[in-house]
Order: C-alpha cells, then sequence, then structure tokens
DNA sequence: ATCATGTTACTGAACGGTACGTTGCTATTG
DNA sequence: CAATAGCAACGTACCGTTCAGTAACATGAT
C-alpha cells in the first residue's frame, strides 16, 4: 500500500497516522471521525473508502500498532540473541522506553480489549491474536532457557508485561511499572534455580 | 442514603446498581444514559436529580465498586490475620473468584483508568485514589512480613495483580490469570529467603 | 404541604455513514 | 505532439440517529 518514496503520503495513510494519535491518547471511543478527518486534513469520504467503517478502521490501527510493537521486540531479541534470559529482560527495557515516548497510556491493543469487550468486534480478533502471539514467544524463550515451568514463567511474565502497561497509566512511569524489570528477574531466578522449589 | 429495610429500592439506587452491571459489562462509555434508565424503569430527570451527570454518576458507579471490592478484600485479611503472608496470597484467591462470578472483565476502575484518560476527569480521581489505597496496603503488608524491599515487593504484586485483572479479559479465567497466586508466592519467597539476593 | 418520583416533550451538538459531483494524472489515440 | 477518454482519488453537502442534558408539569405518598 505504500507509495514509492518522495509522493505525498495518501489520505488515508494521513488518516490512519492521525487516527492512530489520536486513539492511542484519548481512547478509540472518544474519538470521532470528524475529528480524525479534520486533523487529518481530509474528508469523510476518503476515510470510508479506504477503511469501510470507523470499527475497521480501530481494527486497521491496532495491527498497524502491533506490527510496531513486533518488530521492536524482534529487534531486542536479535540485540541478545542466543541468551534467552537477556532476551526477555530486553522485552521490559523496550516496553519501558516506548511509553516513554508516548505519555504513559500503556499498550493500544490492550486498551482496546479494555474499551471493547464484544467478543465479535474485529478490534478484538486483532488484539487478542496479538496477545497470543506474545504468549507464546515467551513460552518459546522460556523453554529455551530451560527453565522448570515453562509455560507457569511465560504466564508470571505476561502478567508482569500487562501490569506495567496499566500500572502506568494509574501511577505514571515511576510508579509500580519501574519494579516490572526486577520482578521479571527474580521470576526467571526463581524458575531456574537448582535450589528452589517451585508450587506445582 | 439507603432506606430503612422493607421499602423498596428508590429510584437513585437502582439507576446506580443498572448503570454498575451495563457500565461492568459494556464500558462506561459504550452505554447511553437512555439505557440505564430504561433498564432501571425511571426515567431521566430522576438521574439527573440524584447524580447530576453521566460523568458523576460514573464517578458514583467506581465509588461503589472500590467500596465493595475493598470490603471484600478486608474479609480476606480478617480470615488470615497475624499472617501477612496469607493474606496477601488470599486477596489473589479473591480477586480470582469475584472475577469468576461477574464474567471476566477485571477491575472497574483500572477499566476506567483505561476508558477515561483526561486527567480531570472524576472517574480518575476515584480510581488513583483506591489503586493508591491498595498500593499502600500492600506495603505494609510487604513490611510486616519483613521483606528485603518491601516496596519492590508490593509493586511486584501490584503488577501480579494488574496483569491479572487485564489477563483475564484476554485470555479467560484459565489463562496467564490462573498464574497470578503461584508468581505472587515465588515473588514473596525471593523477597523473604535470606540465601537469595535481589537486585539493588 | 412537601418530597421524591414519573411524564412528556424538547434542545443542540455530535455521532457514523453516504449520494453525488469534482479534480487531476495517465494512457491511449489520431 | 495534442486531444481525449478513462480512472482513481478526492471533496461538498447532506442523511437519519443517538447523544447528554433540561424545562414544565402531573402524581402519589407521608
Amino acid at each position: 500500500m505504500p507509495r514509492s518514496p518522495g509522493h505525498q503520503p495518501t489520505a488515508a495513510q494521513r488518516v490512519l497516522a492521525t487516527a492512530g494519535e489520536l486513539f492511542y491518547r484519548q481512547g478509540a471511543r472518544a474519538v470521532g471521525v470528524d475529528e480524525i478527518v479534520a486533523r487529518a486534513g481530509t474528508t469523510k469520504p476518503s476515510l470510508y473508502r479506504a477503511f469501510g467503517s470507523k470499527d475497521q478502521l480501530i481494527a486497521a490501527y491496532l495491527e498497524d500498532q502491533a506490527a510496531r510493537l513486533w518488530s521492536d521486540l524482534e529487534a531486542a531479541f536479535e540485540a541478545n540473541a542466543g541468551d534467552p534470559r537477556a532476551q526477555i529482560l530486553s522485552c521490559f527495557e523496550a516496553l519501558a522506553g516506548q511509553g516513554g515516548r508516548r505519555s504513559n497510556r500503556g499498550c493500544a491493543l490492550s486498551n482496546a480489549l479494555v474499551e471493547f469487550p464484544e467478543p465479535k468486534h474485529p478490534a478484538r480478533k486483532v488484539a487478542v491474536g496479538h496477545k497470543e502471539a506474545i504468549r507464546k514467544r515467551l513460552r518459546d524463550l522460556a523453554r529455551s532457557m530451560e527453565a522448570r515451568k515453562p509455560k507457569r514463567l511465560a504466564d508470571g511474565l505476561l502478567l508482569l508485561m500487562e501490569g506495567a502497561f496499566i500500572a502506568r497509566q494509574i501511577f505514571g512511569e515511576d510508579g509500580p511499572a519501574a519494579a516490572a524489570g526486577g520482578a521479571a528477574e527474580a521470576l526467571i531466578e526463581a524458575h531456574t534455580r537448582r535450589d528452589v522449589d517451585i508450587a506445582p
């Protein structure tokens, strides 16, 4: 879809970019299509030709966010290739850094899950799919570091991540979210040390 | 405000009860005042006479939820008086049980913080206040169990709680949320054992 | 008489969505 | 080369609905 470089961005691209900003900062339900097109310097027909409906625009926004997040994560993984423990901890640093540059509103995918509980909403499919992928990735990492109970460790790490996302929205960047990395370390330690036993 | 027993519930009470159900299940932004008054068997003037605005009704709903949650927690604390470790773990059981009876929509307070990011929204004050109280309570418990870094432990536990709330909305009751209690146990263990050291 | 409540009928703004006309580039043609 | 046909992208102006909120008045119980 992206045009060859040198061209100006299309109306659809501008809509997706501005909608992304507004959705992330204010929540998708709080933003009207009129505001989106006004700030994008275009009009509603362009929005609806490109995305079909507001719900589908939200889904597109989430796919975009998921792709960015995923590539950030993969970059962190590659930077620590071969050391699954460092790979996991780099996740927490990565998500901490990302939150900082975009004003403490946590994870766009998680927020969307809260905003749209209806099971068949297109936003849910995208968000749930992404979260399942993250969970699977964490499981693989836990397995490759030979944790005693890899699934359990991966789920614990996921809880810490999600908790950090929303803790940042409650207490800001220097609240409990800052403790996520350390807690993850402790959890990993508990699952990999020989002399400590984990509840069944 | 509650009337003496035997009387029928007032219009305001019915509004608060139905609004609570709808807000919790669908999200406050997704529910209109017309739907609330229709299901409560009353009319808009009654709603606005009692609560002033929809935003204030949302705030009242959150205060109600916070009070319920808090009393549940206090009950769990009293049942394990003198054993701070058991008190903390009973939190996780309590919140797991609560989620079960109300269809996996997590914590009403946390959800509201996601739905209403505007700093001066009345819903935020209520929700943030409650979360700060929880954080303080966890700190006290961590201190009284002589954890090495009580603040850090409390924050880690808070992350696990919040993570469990939203994990339930993503993966359901049997997803990562089920691992919260075990992870909390491991975290406590790491902070209380003599022979394990915690990163600074 | 007073109080909480219900009834009806509104308001103006914002909502998501669309029918229809216009612009501008590109490709084909004489 | 120049005229033109086609086509995709875009904008104007509007649709009906729903939103939160209100004014004025009626009713019923204590």
